[in-house]
DNA sequence: TTTATTCATTGCAATATTACGATAAATAAG
DNA sequence: CTTATTTATCGTAATATTGCAATGAATAAA
């Protein structure tokens, strides 16, 4: 137990549970914001931006690399990360067919 | 530690990370398409649906009403559940403002 | 070469999540 | 009243997440 029982989900259910884990934390919301604001920016920006540790905002980031949302392109000692377009367009359209198919089509029986 | 450093965040990037959590499980999603699918439905057919225990559905439609997502209504010895439709267009409004934040704005440059 | 800077990784502790069996609570059916 | 049926909750085990200090690896600066 604790380990999630893909097996049991479409493609599609994964895939939006996947990408708003990848979203599920305020830090990497901040990082996202960041980078969009700043259009692209450094990891120490990141770590006097937001409070965390050093280690902590590494991590983070890694998680959102591995998601796809972000890429980052070394630039002497350090890091140019920036948001990955197409995949946020992916992730865009994903979300919005999915809180769209309620709207269209359904009116509350209770 | 394992415990999330909330205060360090504005208000608007812990709540766009609540609601990401509350759908960032593929039951979750499930549980809510399948809403969305019958408009209304009870507990009973969801673990019919979805291959996991009774308990674990429960528990997961609790995260989802806890999250404002859904609300239930006692309809005898069953459960009504449905989307909450004032949340759910919040939830969505949500999301497309972090989401066009980006698209509208930036051009990638790296 | 030596030293500083930047970022990633490792290892660990604290906490959260996921899943389910067992059981309780409430109503319906007999 | 007795017996299903349905859902919630409790307890527990397995695993995942969060956070950070320490350390490593790589380049820049001196």
């Amino acid at each position: 137990m604790g380990v999630t029982q893909t097996h049991l989900f479409t493609e599609e259910q994964n895939q939006i549970a996947h990408l708003a884990k990848a979203i599920a934390h305020p830090a990497r919301i901040a990082i996202l914001q960041h980078l969009i604001k700043s259009k692209s920016c450094i990891n120490g920006d990141l770590v006097l931006e937001i409070g965390l540790a050093q280690a902590t905002i590494s991590q983070h980031l890694r998680e959102l690399k591995e998601a796809g949302l972000i890429q980052g392109s070394i630039e002497g000692t350090r890091v140019n990360y920036c948001i990955h377009p197409e995949k946020w367009s992916a992730l865009k359209s994903l979300f919005q067919d999915f809180f769209e198919s309620y709207s269209d089509c359904c009116e509350p029986t209770c």
